[in-house]
DNA sequence: CAATCCTGATTTTTT
DNA sequence: ATCAGGATTG
């Protein structure tokens, strides 16, 4: 819809009221983040300052997307940030009174999971996988149930166990100095419980908050809110029941439910327009989702026209599946002008996606998966990251052992869990006592060390002074520049070969992002820019707008939109997943899953069954998901087997044999095929370590790749 | 302490 | 089929 055309009226009633609570529920494509931000304009108008807004997402993509258009019909800057940063900016002002100090880090679950590790070791002497993976949600849902104390497990894990451990774990995230994602949380609640004249500050500070996805939040979210709004009840939240699809998370569907007896006296505004989808495909997916018996009702309505009716297609296996959607996304490219960007093929699991990659990759379709693993995940980043936390609080125990051995210094984990515990006994930071150690000083309890070793602490220990300095007296680019030369990081690296160009390519990434986050920033610090990073997930990397197809699990498309989806794999036990099978709040979630999916499509819809389907190398039989027969019949269009588009079967033949070419005549701007990373663009030629080098840009992957000329093993197109 | 083989697990993952 | 982490070697 067009910024400046008009509200209708349940959203203009929606803009308009601005004091009290007021719940709106926004079904799907109702033009939510149109009303939230002429919302956010309308109390500007009426003298609210800005300083004085706060709205709360649950990406970084939304906020910087609110933020945005906010700015742009405004002109003024209002505080949209995640409910994860909102918690870490109050922490970096007041987490003192709880005895951390201001620079904390914030450890992610690789960090957590570690840190969990070595509360497990030092308790039973052991561990196993399972009972980690269940300590983790226990300890989660603890925060969350907003107790001090251990919460009652009803798992294989023992309630004196976890009792310890619950304890050992939080008195360690303070020795380090860190917090978790729920202590983002759970801390600034404990904050605001145990001083009260600094919950006053805050709730002056901010008197109109505005919660996006309301349906998603969790009981500490919900807390944290409640305490905040709490004095003002300026409080305005939108979301919609249908489309909670996190509660394995944590998200509380009943936070939303429940909203009009939490706050009394609420306004209750549903917006039940639909602006996206065309109709058929609207009301298909309001007759699915009508079969969830726990919901508050409601009826979506589009008045763009029934539009196509949705496309059924069974195939024979899942590499049919495949073919036949990229064989459609081709037609619809080339015959109807569709645009990769505005087409998606959704899954309910990662796995899935690869046969989709293989056919893509033939048919040269430029596409990108959408989540996975991040950039700010990459084991190299997280190298270098470490090496800059422990420059900045050197009692980051996690971070020490990440870095201490790279590259091998002799100090493995016998050595490590020695000097660990020493340091602890000592009752100092881990580079602490590594100086004592070192200097000699007396310590009450020295570690052993070889000659070698001490060669290398020492080593160790000269590095992460340097840095210190480093980072009193230059930029942040440049920090992060030492700490990969100061390291030696590259010599590491070298020793792989193998992934040693990519690894490189991605540090030299992040210096840039230093070097550019230090210019959008007014004061930009190492803490922030630390923070930035551990807060950021692989989906705010992601550029919708290029022109490439999107693949994704359902769960990551939320509040996206395509001219075309491709919903796959509509297959009992897979969708809905067999973990959800025997408990019916399991399946509704799943349908609502579902529902999500369908509500994305704006004109197309495709619907996708295999017959047999090879999961880890067993072909299995497939029944039809029982979603697909939850949709009235009179929506539906089954397709038979469809005729090969002509042009994609001649790609592919041209395609399916490459001539590897060993080559040095391509120059910038060609466009070639490589048989793993798919269809690139030469980007630069030039004499690399390692011999001739082109720098290649692949879509697949978007991400660019230097290939050394006598194995490039590229085919010019 | 490091390298190697082997076992076992593989839903979704906003932060 | 794949890959990460554990146990077992050197």
């Amino acid at each position: 819809m067009e910024e400046n055309s008009k509200l209708n009226p349940e959203q203009q009633m929606a803009v308009e009221i601005i004091d009290g609570p007021i719940l709106i529920i926004a079904g799907a494509g109702s033009g939510k983040t149109r009303v939230v931000t002429f919302r956010i304009a309308n109390l500007l108008n009426k003298g609210v300052h800005a300083s004085q807004i706060l709205g709360l997402t649950f990406t970084n993509k939304a906020a910087t997307e609110m933020k945005e258009r906010v700015l742009h019909l405004t002109q003024s800057a209002v505080l949209i940030c995640t409910f994860h940063s909102l918690g870490a900016k109050i922490l970096r002002e007041s987490i003192h009174h709880l005895g951390y100090t201001s620079n904390f880090t914030i450890y992610d679950d690789d960090d957590t999971d570690k840190l969990l590790k070595m509360c497990l070791n030092d308790a039973v002497g052991a561990e196993s996988k399972e009972k980690l993976k269940e300590l983790k949600t226990l300890i989660s849902s603890t925060k969350n149930s907003l107790q001090e104390s251990p919460i009652e497990g009803g798992g294989r894990v023992e309630g004196q166990l976890f009792s310890k451990i619950y304890f050992q774990y939080q008195a360690k995230l303070k020795e380090y100095n860190a917090v978790d994602y729920d202590d983002l949380l759970a801390l600034p609640v404990k904050l605001f419980r145990e001083y009260p004249s600094l919950l006053e500050y805050y709730q002056q500070r901010w008197s109109h908050l505005l919660i996006d996805e309301y349906q998603d939040t969790n009981h500490l979210q919900y807390t944290l809110v409640n305490y905040l709004v709490s004095k003002s009840r300026n409080l305005c939240v939108v979301g919609d029941p249908d489309q909670s699809i996190y509660s394995w998370r944590g998200a509380n569907i009943n936070n939303i439910l429940n909203f009009e007896n939490d706050y009394p006296g609420a306004k209750v505004i549903r917006l039940d327009q639909n602006y996206r989808s065309r109709s058929n495909i609207l009301d298909a997916a309001n007759h699915l989702i009508a079969r969830n018996p726990n919901r508050f009702e409601k009826h979506l309505w589009s008045a763009r026209g029934p539009g196509e009716k949705i496309k059924l297609f069974r195939a024979d296996n899942d590499k049919m599946e495949a073919s036949f959607v990229a064989d459609r996304i081709l037609a619809y490219q080339r015959q109807c002008d569709l645009p990769l960007s505005q087409m998606v093929v959704f899954y309910r699991t990662n796995a899935q996606s690869r046969v989709f990659e293989d056919c893509l990759l033939q048919r040269r379709i430029p596409y990108v998966i959408v989540g996975g693993i991040s950039f700010y995940h990459r084991r190299e980043i997280k190298d270098i990251l470490a090496w800059l936390r422990m420059a900045l609080s050197g009692n980051d125990y996690v971070s020490f052992a990440r870095t201490i051995n790279l590259p091998k210094r002799g100090l493995g984990d016998a050595t490590l869990d020695k000097i660990r515990l020493a340091a602890s006994h000592e009752q100092c930071g881990i580079l602490e006592y590594c100086e004592k150690l070192l200097s000699k000083e007396i310590v009450q309890v020295p570690v052993k060390l070889t000659a070698k070793q001490r060669e290398g602490l020492e080593e160790y220990v000269q590095i992460i002074h340097q840095l210190q300095k480093v980072s009193q007296e230059t930029t942040l680019a440049a920090l992060v520049t030492a700490a990969i030369d100061y390291t030696r990081y590259w010599t590491y690296l070298e020793e792989d070969k193998e992934t040693m160009v990519d690894r490189k390519e991605n540090l030299n990434a992040l210096v840039s992002k230093a070097a550019e986050w230090e210019q959008s920033t007014s004061e930009p610090s190492l803490t922030g820019f630390l923070e930035e990073l551990s807060l950021k997930s692989s989906l705010d990397e992601a550029d919708t707008n290029a022109e490439r197809l999107s693949l994704m699990t359902i769960h990551n498309g939320k509040g996206l939109e395509f001219d075309a989806a491709f919903l796959v794999g509509m297959e009992e036990d897979l969708f809905p997943h067999i973990n959800s099978r025997d408990d019916e709040e399991g399946v509704e979630e799943e349908r609502r899953l579902c529902y999500v999916g369908m509500t994305r499509a704006k004109e197309y819809l495709y619907l996708s069954h295999a017959v047999t389907r090879t999961i880890w190398g067993v072909t299995r039989t497939q029944r039809p998901s029982r979603f697909l027969r939850e949709i009235p019949t009179e929506y539906i269009e089954k397709l038979g087997a469809p005729a090969p588009y002509n042009y994609a079967t001649a790609v592919q033949r041209k395609v399916e044999k490459p001539q590897p070419i060993v080559s040095e005549d391509f120059s910038n701007g060609d466009l070639v095929f490589h048989q793993e990373f798919g269809v690139g663009c030469v980007r630069q030629k030039y004499d690399g370590s390692a011999g001739l080098t082109y720098k290649v840009f692949f879509s697949k992957s978007n991400s660019e790749k230097n290939l050394v000329a006598e194995f490039a093993n590229l085919a010019r197109l």
